[in-house]
DNA sequence: AGATTTTTGTTGTAATTGCAATAAAAATCA
DNA sequence: TGATTTTTATTGCAATTACAACAAAAATCT
């Protein structure tokens, strides 16, 4: 079966540490970009499913979030009635950089998809989301615990 | 124009943080399994074109090899009439570990194409392959220290 | 209601990651 | 050949990353 896995991970890579040298500039380390452009578009969010959107360990988004916070990037709310859940939320500073980071993605989204034709942009779309759903299973499970056969 | 740049980070990050996990038992920490696969498929490569094919940054490439030497997985060579180049190969404990190494990335593979036609999987990983040549332009840029417009 | 499980969050520790700065060998140029 | 540039590699920081272990609130079960 032909590989994908390699590329998608270069790719991933790469786009990674364009943005993160790109954003350096705003006082964004490695990595912030990502939890604050999530917080933007989905303000009153919680730390968990952050992570899990993003696909990172659940202590690591704490931490990233701590340091937006102190940063004065991230809000945290508590919710009432509920003692639990920290909701998150973005401040002034979170918005106003905003555009620059959704400008910058999709630079990168435009250069990424040079000389595809739009059928060939929707293909590797919905084909990249069936992948991300595939794979989010055994993620979940493999996080857990559960070993898998192979 | 629709965003695969999302997808490509989660998926690169729930497909590593599975095949960290998995690895730990071979004694490999985070990262390290991508070294040994690059090596123990091209002996006699040098650091540099290692980070260039993971689109690392070459000081983590550096790094990564050095502890892989210390734990007895890489071996360097010092090429006749070049003092500068190193050379790696893999060791017997790296060759060892190798068809499981693959056999997990394969698995892995499996997985994410599940349910994809022959024919999506060719054009998944001919789009992939594109979009990796489009982004690796603007990596090398990047980290050469050019500001992209946007 | 009370016990159990799940969800959400944090810290301890140990490791990677990567920008700067540095060095030395090799390749290119004039 | 000698000077300059490029390539390859390393170390000093300063930061993220994430597995364990823990805690507490909420949700579920009986």
């Amino acid at each position: 079966m032909k590989e994908i896995l390699r590329e998608i991970g270069a790719i991933a890579r790469a786009l990674d540490s364009i943005s993160n040298i790109e954003f350096k500039e705003l006082d964004l380390t490695k990595g912030q970009y990502l939890y604050v452009i999530r917080i933007c578009e989905h303000p009153g969010i919680i730390q968990e499913k952050v992570a899990e959107l993003l696909k990172v360990d659940r202590t690591t988004a704490s931490r990233a979030i701590q340091k937006l916070e102190t940063k004065g990037f991230i809000e945290k709310r508590i919710e009432q009635g509920n003692k639990k859940n920290k909701l998150l939320f973005p401040t002034a500073k979170s918005m106003d950089i905003y555009p620059f980071l959704k400008r910058e993605g999709e630079y990168s989204n435009a250069r990424a998809l040079e000389g595809f034709s739009n059928e060939e942009i929707n293909c590797i779309h919905s084909l990249l989301t069936r992948v991300l759903h595939n794979i989010e299973i055994d993620w979940e499970e493999v996080k857990k615990g559960h070993k898998r056969q192979y």
